[in-house]
DNA sequence: TATGAATGAGTGTTCATTCAT
DNA sequence: CATGAATGAACACTCATTCAT
């Protein structure tokens, strides 16, 4: 498992995203060691993921860090760019993974088992990412995805949609669908599956529909996720 | 649409209720006048939903309800016990819902209609409740869950899986299908459908999915999303 | 000396100016006891005379007046408030006396005689409220003279013209004076006559200009400052 | 309009003031390039006009006149002394101007004509340097005049004191005028007409007491002044 | 000499909670 | 039972000053 505090910041990290996603740092924290702006983004995704945003203290992530609160407010202009500066590296991340997937795609069936591995995957690697995702979520932090208006969420659509319409076109599945609707459907299950593995309270509602025993063999049940998916698309 | 402020609580309210569902109001509460009940209840949802449970002051509270904050502690030992307080009230309205749905359905298909048409209702006529629901399905609350260990999140699986079941055995359905994966694929997807009507986050996504001009015929998306899962059920 | 302290607060003090004066204090500032009020009062003089608005912490007010920082925010709403709150009732006293001299003024050559004496008394009883009054009057703090908009300064001006007016058309003084203008410099003679007695600057240059053997003889000093008038008076 | 930021300071600047002022500066600032030294004077000025002493941030001046923090300190030793410095020069420039004033005047009352003109025309000059003023006037700041010890306020005293012992002994004007009382009252009004044209508070001051259509012609106004003084002097 | 990253005590203000009336 | 004044730790954020480069 990669860190992701490495990622998107540093010297030579954000070069390449710089066009499509913000920034929400300041140049100070370019410049810092590496060794404090990892602490910094470790810290400081620990705190969000665990406590939420509002609860989270910029003064506690400085205490953690080993960073006076003085170099927390050079590094970002505020609590909320801190945070928007996470997300953003997670953005990052997520697209990065999400442009693998769609690059080796062959066909809608293999860009749907991609997804649903890369889902669970993706969650028990980032869990926190996804906990941090799920704050955002929230109405209380709508303001903030303002702010972001982060592409994440529209390469899926694309994606799916494209793949199911050429699917249709080339008669391997019904032509009965909506593929918007069915990209929709699709990345809602993926969404949901997810987020099954990054909070508690979603861990639970999954052990709940599909009981203890079968969690213990999860290749099984997304093969039968699969399997819903491929039926509903008419294989 | 009837209120929530008036559910579960007073002198006949919780009754029936008091066996399933835990109560985390004092006596106090039970004892004071509907109008001081539902005044408060209603200001409280309303706080909750929009600033999340961390930034929501209790004091804020009291003070749009016009009650003393003296008071309000008469009634909640704290302010996680007040937003539990809502939280439970939501959770006994929407087992009432899935009750009806439960008891009226003849068959998975009537089901599956019903509980996504209620889905966006429920959402249309309790935004908010929604939007506490995204709330306490973050991690930063996921030691609430726990206090609550409602029985809401059982009775759908359950549901789902016994008529998905019955549908097999009478052949209904394609028997190449594991009910309870089959259930949390149509659960996610409905979840994710409400949550579409909840929060800005999530309105926008559906927004990208689906396009605005699909979204002014609702109607054909609902057709077209059960299309997907009964396609899914090999109907 | 009484004490400003006990001025314009509290159950009975505020009647006969509350439809002059604003209100800068929170009601429950009104409901505390005397004691407390008298000490926020007091310790807040103290601290912004010798200070300065901006110098003066308003947690170092509630500690040395043993008073919890949050009662301190449950009587005023803001630091600004507390300052101007002060410097209101300042205005209120100021307002008073004026009215004193000018109810009890016979003619010009009275009332200036009286003012004259008042300057110095009221820097001399209360010297806070003067230094208070100078921070006031600094370009860095005209935002609030605005939020003021004290009638205080309009009482002189009218008071003194009119005199002098009354006193041309009874052939007491020249005709060849213009009554605002001189209105005007009298006036500025009394304010830094009353400053010279309120900060160290102006005790100096008060000094360096009559030497310190003249003020010794502060009576005789006043005697010569009537007399410039007088005599630019033409009388 | 010359430029306060250009005086003395550099190499040139300050030799001839060194013996009667204080020097507040380090000696890196002289050694500094012109264009440096004048912008950081410019922005201080600037920033301690508006803002007052404690409100103003010696980090904003720094990153205004586009000069290091650490430069900064390296020419001053401490926000005081950048303080003092500008405040310094400011009286070295008060003091040219008298000078030009005690030389150029024949007698008391072409003194004080020329002193009326040349108060407001170095309010309107240079607005911010009576800002500054009136800010070290402050009790607050009282401590500062002590370390300026300015020759500034001993100039005037004794020029117009003399100037009236001579007319008194030309028999200009009446022998029944203590000649220091006289010029206190004096400068008192030239003060105070001064600061009539430095911070909104004064300004507003002013307008009262002249009215706004007599501030139209302002020259009628320093003539009714002058009428006034000149009434006094009993010419 | 010039730079600016770093420090941390301090700022104005909020808020969950208590308790005397 | 209801009130709301009172508490004080905690919060997001600022700023004078230092010092390694």
């Amino acid at each position: 498992m990669r860190s992701v505090a490495s990622d998107g910041y540093g010297e030579t990290g954000m070069k390449e995203n710089t066009a499509r996603n913000k920034k929400f740092h300041k140049d100070t924290f370019d410049k810092t060691t590496e060794d404090r702006r990892q602490k910094v983004i470790e810290v400081a995704i620990e705190e969000f993921a665990s406590k939420g945003y509002s609860a989270t203290s910029i003064n506690d992530i400085s205490k953690k860090a080993n960073i006076s609160i003085g170099a927390m407010y050079s590094y970002f202009a505020s609590k909320e760019d801190l945070f928007l500066s996470i997300v953003n590296s997670a953005d990052i991340l997520m697209e990065k993974i999400l442009k693998d997937i769609s690059d080796g795609s062959e066909d809608i069936f293999d860009c749907v088992e991609k997804m649903l591995k890369t889902s669970r995957k993706f969650a028990l690697d980032y869990p926190q990412l996804n906990q941090i995702y799920l704050d955002i979520t929230t109405q209380a932090l709508s303001h903030m995805s303002v702010r972001l208006s982060s592409e994440l969420e529209r390469v899926t659509p694309k994606l799916l949609a494209n793949l199911i319409q050429q699917a249709k076109n080339d008669g391997k599945i019904t032509k009965n669908l909506d593929e918007r609707v069915a990209s929709y459907c699709i990345d809602n299950i993926f969404m949901m599956y997810q987020f099954s593995f990054s909070s508690d309270y979603y861990k639970e509602r999954m052990k709940i529909f599909l009981g203890e025993d079968k969690l213990q063999a999860i290749d099984q049940v997304e093969k039968n996720i699969l399997g819903f998916i491929y039926s509903a698309l008419g294989k």
